[in-house]
DNA sequence: CGGGTTTGACCCGCGC
DNA sequence: GCGCGGGTCAAACCCG
């Protein structure tokens, strides 16, 4: 039924991340189905599913999962969404969060993003870095910053969704 | 010279 | 109303 892989120029080290496809009903699928491949993953942690942005026929989704330990302090807001087969997509903001385990922070998504912003948050030795999507019209924006007391991890947050296939 | 990055200023919502 | 924290702007800066 459900099918996850990871993104092919990703090793291991990665979590967090993925494409699905699906062949049926999305807003039933097992939340279990995703937990073998991430310990991060709470099991009540939410997740939230939408449309990848991709060229090909097959309907994809890109499924990310947030949970009280991704999401930056101050922008925890529910980010559920459910999407049905068929059905317009609800106009939500769109955000989520993960982590991934890594030394560098700029990690290839197959997006192009333009940096904007740097700001340092309180309770944390870290910077924020602020990138915008670099495709004309495209309102994806995302957030980067190192974890606050797990240094080798870095949390990339989302927000918004691309209207436009990848690049690259 | 041109584009993206840097970096401090600015802005805005929120809590006191 | 004010100060603080977080997000964004934009002019200077950097590097090809």
């Amino acid at each position: 039924m459900i099918s996850l892989h990871w993104k092919e120029n990703y090793t291991t080290d990665h979590i967090g991340y993925c494409d699905m496809s699906h062949s049926d009903d999305l807003s039933s699928f097992e939340l279990s189905e995703f937990l073998k491949f991430d310990e991060w993953i709470e099991e009540d942690d939410q997740l939230s599913v939408f449309p990848a942005a991709n060229s090909s026929q097959t309907p994809v989704y890109r499924a990310h999962v947030i949970g009280e330990s991704g999401v930056a302090a101050s922008s925890h807001e529910g980010p559920s969404i459910a999407i049905e087969e068929g059905r317009e997509m609800k106009e939500v903001k769109e955000r989520v969060a993960f982590k991934t385990k890594s030394e560098v922070e700029i990690l290839d998504d197959g997006f192009k993003w333009r940096k904007y912003g740097k700001k340092m948050v309180k309770n944390s030795p870290n910077p924020r870095n602020y990138y915008r999507c670099w495709v004309e019209g495209c309102p994806v924006k995302k957030r980067v910053e190192r974890d606050r007391e797990e240094q080798e991890y870095v949390i990339t947050t989302y927000e918004g969704v691309h209207n436009h296939p990848t690049s690259s």
